[in-house]
DNA sequence: TCTGGGGTCCTAGGACCC
DNA sequence: TCTGGGGTCCTAGGACCC
């Protein structure tokens, strides 16, 4: 356990409606709610004005419309996001080189790594205050959160205490009395289920697991669980910063709008994912030895079927083939809500045999080069959020779409909140960005 | 008209090997 | 003529995180 609050943790106040709320003045104040649109979408994002309405991050989007009617409901601009969390993880790593990014918009820094640096509470508030003000004016206003502890939990925690738009450090030596009186959930591995079971011996806060011996905790929990509740509850945790993270699977799923039913569609989907595996795996320069198809039935029940292969593949066709073969030995007759390919077991070179020739047998080459091959013209989507501009009026977003028209508000975060008109959804004029 | 998508780690049983 | 005991790999499922 380091004796100095050099751990620190940034999370971006809710990231992805902030940036929407930056771009879109007219929506600065106002619930905005950013997520999956269709019938079966969920919530990313809800703005802190949508939050007292009870809607939060994994809601169901119909019940997030239900509770917040008169939210702006968008889709989600990843260029932006990507952009903005580009920008803030430079910033943090001037500070130190270890800086360990969770995703777009939260990340660990060890401050005793870098450049030689005071370590006392002061000159670390100092610091993260100037983080806070140059994500702030580096973003164009975005907030964020920063807490400092002397390991990730205690910093993350901090954070946590300092939400929204705070800075808060837990001293060293306040740990365990910190977070003492905090939930159960509030450790890390503490999930519905866990929580549930805990529940059932009498625990609620993190004071209470210290009262169980491991040997309980390892009868509810297991082994690791039990270990790493054990240690956290007492805020022991060497948990290390760490830069790089080696990939260790990469898949692909959709959920559809309607069930499937048509195993040359299921297998259709299954022929692009893979397509989008191998791509990703040729970018990453990897080679993948075990590919999993993922399924989830309209009970919402899921089921995952793999096959390990003797070499290594990044080819889409090969990928593809196997995920098909392991549809072959499901019932799809009740039809699927989800289909996922997934592949793992990563190396950085191809190992000879490629693969079984056995599952050769299914490889449908022609049928695949087929569906990748063509040149389909999509339709414009115009989701609602997305970027446009139009020939003469400029810059703008979709506000609505619909029935061959488009709503388009015409601002930025430069121009101000500005007018709002409805075109048609081919006008040459205007043009969808990204 | 039923809860996304991208990940990580753990567990447990069976096969197989020494 | 009674079935030990690890270790590793593969598979499937579960839990969790953001």
């Amino acid at each position: 356990m380091r004796n100095a609050a050099s751990v620190m943790h940034l999370d971006m106040d809710a990231f992805f409606s902030s940036v929407e709320q930056r771009d879109k003045p007219s929506l600065r104040g106002k619930p905005v709610i950013v997520g999956g649109l269709g019938a079966r979408g969920v919530v990313s994002t809800a703005s802190y004005e949508a939050r007292p309405f009870g809607v939060g991050s994994a809601m169901p989007m119909h019940e997030a419309r239900r509770k917040c009617p008169n939210a702006a409901f968008l889709a989600g601009r990843f260029t932006a996001y990507r952009q903005a969390s580009d920008q803030v993880m430079a910033i943090l790593r001037d500070l130190s080189p270890a800086v360990e990014a969770m995703s777009l918009d939260e990340a660990y820094v060890d401050l005793a790594q870098g450049p030689p640096r005071e370590l006392d509470d002061e000159s670390l508030l100092e610091l993260a205050q100037r983080v806070r003000r140059d994500v702030f004016d580096q973003t164009g206003g975005l907030t964020c959160s920063v807490g400092l502890g002397t390991s990730k939990f205690m910093a993350k925690v901090a954070s946590e205490l300092a939400k929204p738009d705070g800075l808060r450090l837990v001293a060293p030596g306040a740990e365990e009395e910190t977070i003492a009186g905090l939930s159960a959930r509030a450790i890390p591995g503490v999930g519905p289920a866990t929580m549930e079971r805990l529940d059932r011996l009498g625990v609620s806060t993190v004071a209470d697991i210290r009262q169980l011996s491991k040997a309980e905790l390892t009868r509810a929990l297991g082994k690791a669980g039990a270990e790493m509740l054990h240690d956290l509850a007492r805020a022991q945790d060497d948990r290390p910063v760490e830069a790089v993270r080696e990939t260790k699977s990469i898949s692909v799923e959709d959920t559809f709008e309607q069930d499937l039913v048509d195993v040359d569609e299921i297998k259709a989907v299954v022929a692009r994912h893979s397509s989008l595996v191998a791509a990703r795996l040729a970018k990453a320069g990897l080679f993948a030895r075990t590919v999993t198809l993922k399924t989830r039935w309209p009970d919402l029940s899921g089921s995952t079927r793999s096959r390990t292969l003797h070499g290594a593949t990044d080819s889409a066709e090969q990928i593809a083939a196997i995920a098909s073969g392991l549809l072959d030995g499901l019932d799809v007759g009740g039809g699927v809500r989800l289909v996922g390919v997934g592949v793992s077991g990563l190396t950085q070179i191809a190992q000879e045999p490629l693969f079984d020739l056995d599952s050769l047998s299914s490889l449908k080459p022609n049928k695949i080069v087929e569906e990748n091959s063509g040149t389909q013209r999509r339709p414009r989507l115009f989701l609602p959020g997305a970027d446009v501009v139009h020939a003469e009026l400029g810059p703008g977003w979709v506000w609505g779409s619909g029935l061959g028209r488009v709503t388009v508000r015409f601002e930025t975060a430069a121009t101000g909140p500005g007018p709002v008109r409805t075109f048609a959804a081919d006008d040459p004029d205007l043009a969808l960005l990204d």
